[in-house]
DNA sequence: ATTATAATTGGAATAATTCTTGATATTGAT
DNA sequence: ATCAATATCAAGAATTATTCCAATTATAAT
């Protein structure tokens, strides 16, 4: 079942360049799939996706672009368990919620103001670089 | 290099049964691991320490004990990114800190009398079952 | 004691990811 | 434009943590 993505109005238009990294076709195309199918696939996924536009394209270039797009910090790699890593672009600081029960993951935003570091008792000279939080759980159709 | 682990005075009991376990000699001996060498080791650094007592232990069935334990709610399992997972007895609810200088894990508190779940902005209906902060960073000699 | 059930072992299998190597493409200097 | 240097890509092999499997051993129940 070939997906045509109609759901989505136009192209997504990249630039050649984000934070240094050079956007090269492949890379482009990792980048456009993951703004535009936005439920945190996996380098599979990706790769599955790309694969209508860049027939050619190999599973272990998807893993070299996505490695290159987070250490640019353009997206980020979400990981639950031992599962997958899946992908991101929400660059803002959130959490994740997986739902157990459809297995979807939803992004968790903090309430305004609140920063998670003051929060917990951490030991004097500590430097935060990374934050997580994931929430396992169920959505009722309330 | 064999430690002999003198930093810990006497033998820990461990009782025949925990919440509904059989604790086989096995299982014992990879619990009594996890309560004396608190800093979150692998499967593998567990067998590798358990194979002291236990020689014959294999570790199919170190991570069979793990999983068991984990299972019945008597130890937890920790992931940091795709890293190998990482057991710890401490069962009250705290986050992880990952030393990005020396490896080290911390568990981290929450400060008294905050509720992770309060400060998030999830969608109504969500019914949480597990929560997970990772922090990631350094500890600068203060 | 005998049978049924559960746990353990060692090795094979799996799955996600990384590595390697050679081919292609891109950039920068001439 | 040409050439060299560098970066990227592709395909498949290799790696690694973990799980599975089948045979044996231990424990519990009758």
């Amino acid at each position: 079942m070939v997906t045509q993505n109609s759901e989505f109005p136009a192209e997504i238009e990249i630039p050649d360049e984000i934070s240094g990294l050079r956007m090269t076709r492949q890379r482009q195309e990792v980048y456009r799939t993951l703004m535009q199918q936005r439920n945190h696939p996996t380098a599979n996924d990706v790769f599955m996706r790309v694969k209508d536009r860049l027939p050619q394209i190999s599973l272990a270039t998807v893993y070299n672009c996505l490695e290159a797009l987070v250490q640019h910090g353009i997206i980020r790699q979400v990981n639950f368990d031992r599962e997958s890593s899946r992908y991101c672009p929400n660059l803002s600081e959130h959490g994740h919620f997986h739902d157990a029960v459809t297995g979807v993951i939803h992004d968790v935003c903090f309430k305004p103001g609140i920063n998670l570091a003051d929060l917990l008792d951490l030991p004097p000279g500590t430097i935060i670089d990374a934050v997580e939080v994931t929430l396992r759980g169920k959505l009722t159709n309330v």
